[in-house]
DNA sequence: TCCTTATTTTTTGTCGTCAATTAATGACTT
DNA sequence: AAGTCATTAATTGACGACAAAAAATAAGGA
């Protein structure tokens, strides 16, 4: 017999009480719509940062504890993370962190591409000097932010162009559809993403820019198309040279 | 004194307990999520039917006698509702029925035309010969019901072929987009749907079909555009000849 | 030794209850 | 008489509790 073990008849389910994630302090006092979106963010940047890895389960009771609010605000959360494909919500079983098949992730990139193509004539269409001005300004930025920050935060930065050009289109049905799809996107360059590795997109995204200004949409599309072409494969490169990691993913899965 | 109210100090919001909404036995005994589709279908069902008219409030106890189950269950469907766009959720002030504006609409219209042409390259790519044929039963089926029904049945299977499209085009995601935005127009085509004018929409979808399987993609995408402008010009004119009636929705808001 | 089974814990699903906000009227004031 | 204020009902927001399903292990059998 073990010597702690006081007695334990040892059957059925061990209590695993220790509760092995972190205890975060309530912090500061939130509404309830406040504490929701932090809740919604942190999960969001964890899963980003790759704390939290593909087929981790997110039980009710433990983010209860750790973020000191009701079940009922939880559960709106993980809604709202399932509808933006961060968990994976299995009915009667909870919610883990979703891991997209390479099927899933060549139909993200295929429907990305359809939609960044359909966004570009709209933008043609509305973008005033200004407009084009500002664009190349954040390009500016966003190389010169490329070489100075860590890439787990420059994630972010990279999709910036992209979005800024689902809003420049003017219509805002297709800018919530592009933001999701490119939030997605992002989750899979995280996921398959090892520290230290990044392309420089710089280049393409001037060149898509040019074009635009110069009325040839069309010119547009197809950089567009080949940029995000290229963006897919060094993703499924990486997610190839990495499939050692896949076992761990399995294993860390049945965990 | 009026006679029945019994020394009503009468001061303060009066009862309005009748609850003139008219109570339907619980039916049938169902899964709890059976009963959650069950409510969202009726609701999506009396929106198109025009019975809910836009800027009904939509009170949670009042849904929740009327089908038999809790809040929480209320409060999940109302949420997938706010998400399609069924109804709009104010924070403290309960979910009415959608009431989209012109400039809403515009939008709407302007990202469908957008989905469904990026939809037609990757159908001329991937559906085959039986695919074709499919397509054109389906639309034969269509034009004989569109004749037999009455369009508040037969406004669902209008939109059958487009959805059709988007299921031919092998993206789930995709798909699920195009599925989002057809209905939001159909709930925009309901709501401002005087009884007995519907367009024949027959040849325009053949036209498209033709220039589809030709493998003229281009002509396809020309075609369809010019048909779903088509329709929102109808809508408009719709719109504009039934201003009246929007004296009438927003007498119905202020109840 | 491996597979099946029984039991216990965990975890989710749903409901009812309480506090807080909003809406709607009558009463009061100018 | 019209506008403002106070009082009351209605309604939402959030929490905790109970029952049901699933998960995980030890015991028992082939």
């Amino acid at each position: 017999m073990s010597s702690t073990a006081t007695k334990s008849n040892g059957r059925g389910r061990p209590k695993v009480r220790p509760s092995v994630l972190g205890n975060r302090k309530p912090s500061a006092r939130a509404s309830a719509a406040e504490k929701e979106q932090d809740i919604y963010d942190a999960i969001v940047a964890s899963v980003m940062g790759q704390r939290l890895k593909p087929g981790t389960k997110l039980p009710e009771l433990a983010l209860c504890e750790l973020f000191g609010v009701g079940r009922s605000l939880v559960q709106k959360v993980l809604q709202r993370l399932a509808h933006d494909h961060v968990v994976q919500l299995r009915p009667n079983r909870g919610a883990i962190v979703a891991m997209p098949s390479p099927e899933e992730v060549g139909q993200l990139f295929e429907a990305r591409r359809a939609l960044e193509a359909s966004v570009l004539p709209l933008v043609a269409e509305r973008a005033a000097r200004a407009d084009y001005a500002s664009l190349r300004r954040q390009l500016r930025e966003e190389h010169k932010a490329m070489h100075r920050y860590a890439q787990t935060q420059w994630a972010g930065l990279a999709s910036a162009f992209h979005l800024r050009l689902g809003e420049l289109s003017g219509n805002p049905i297709l800018y919530r559809y592009l933001s999701e799809i490119i939030s997605r996107c992002s989750l899979v360059v995280a996921l398959f993403q090892p520290p230290g590795n990044a392309t420089c997109e710089h280049e393409e995204h001037v060149r898509v820019v040019d074009y635009l200004e110069q009325g040839n949409v069309r010119a547009a599309q197809r950089e567009m198309k080949r940029h995000l072409i290229d963006l897919e494969h060094h993703i499924r490169l990486v997610e190839e040279s990495t499939d050692q990691s896949l076992a761990d993913i399995l294993g860390l899965a049945a965990e």
